[in-house]
DNA sequence: GCTACATTCAACCATATGGTTAAGTCGTCG
DNA sequence: CGACGACTTAACCATATGGTTGAATGTAGC
């Protein structure tokens, strides 16, 4: 399926909205994983894990690979790189005073 | 409400996972508004912008202030900070060929 | 082919989300 | 003080989310 890139947005935005599966892609990042790994640590079903697995796979953050009768997962970390620079859009304000928004880009008024 | 840091980013990736919401926080980027300009570009009722309001301040994202007979909306887009850092983790992959992603992180194996 | 293992799918459940309309609140102005 | 304007809250609805358990699927190995 291809989504618009608004579309891409909410679905990695919605898939970084859960602890759990932040925690998925944090021990991504440190290799390729089985799902009965990455489900290990979690205090939930196979069957939820899978779900999470699915979630972060419908929002291209993962790919899953048939290895016999596992399935390996991957991180896709490119994909954070559009909501990264969403954010990025603001990250001049953070080190502002909160008075200077306005002025910065509105131009100097006063 | 005091949050933990995990909750603090489960509250503020939900709030971007909305295209309504992140347009919301574009249109304040550029200054404080009030709730009728912010609702009138969008085809929802005040109620359905007022909530989208709420879980954008639930999120710390933007802060409310009453000014006469009006609530003015102001960016508080420091909030977005946490939510940088967590995704900059992974800017380290997003230009790497994905075959050097283990290496990267577990040391030369091969 | 049978069995075990790894994972997925289906059915179900409780709660959350995103929208609606209608009524309620709170300042301002005549 | 009475009415209007600007929101907010409440009640309601349909659909989505996040979890469960139990059956189904797909490979591997004897």
């Amino acid at each position: 399926m291809v989504k618009s890139s608004a579309a891409r947005l909410d679905s990695v935005f919605h898939a970084l909205a859960d602890p759990t599966r932040r925690q998925i892609l944090r021990e991504l990042a440190a290799g390729e994983r089985t799902l009965g790994e990455i489900a290990a640590p979690h205090k939930m079903s196979l069957a939820a894990v899978s779900k999470h697995i699915k979630v972060l796979e419908n929002a291209e953050l993962i790919a899953r690979e048939r290895r016999g009768s596992f399935r390996i997962v991957r991180l896709q970390a490119q994909s954070l790189k559009p909501a990264e620079e969403w954010i990025a859009f603001y990250s001049r304000f953070w080190n502002q005073k909160p008075g200077n928004l306005e002025k910065h880009l509105e131009g100097d008024k006063v």
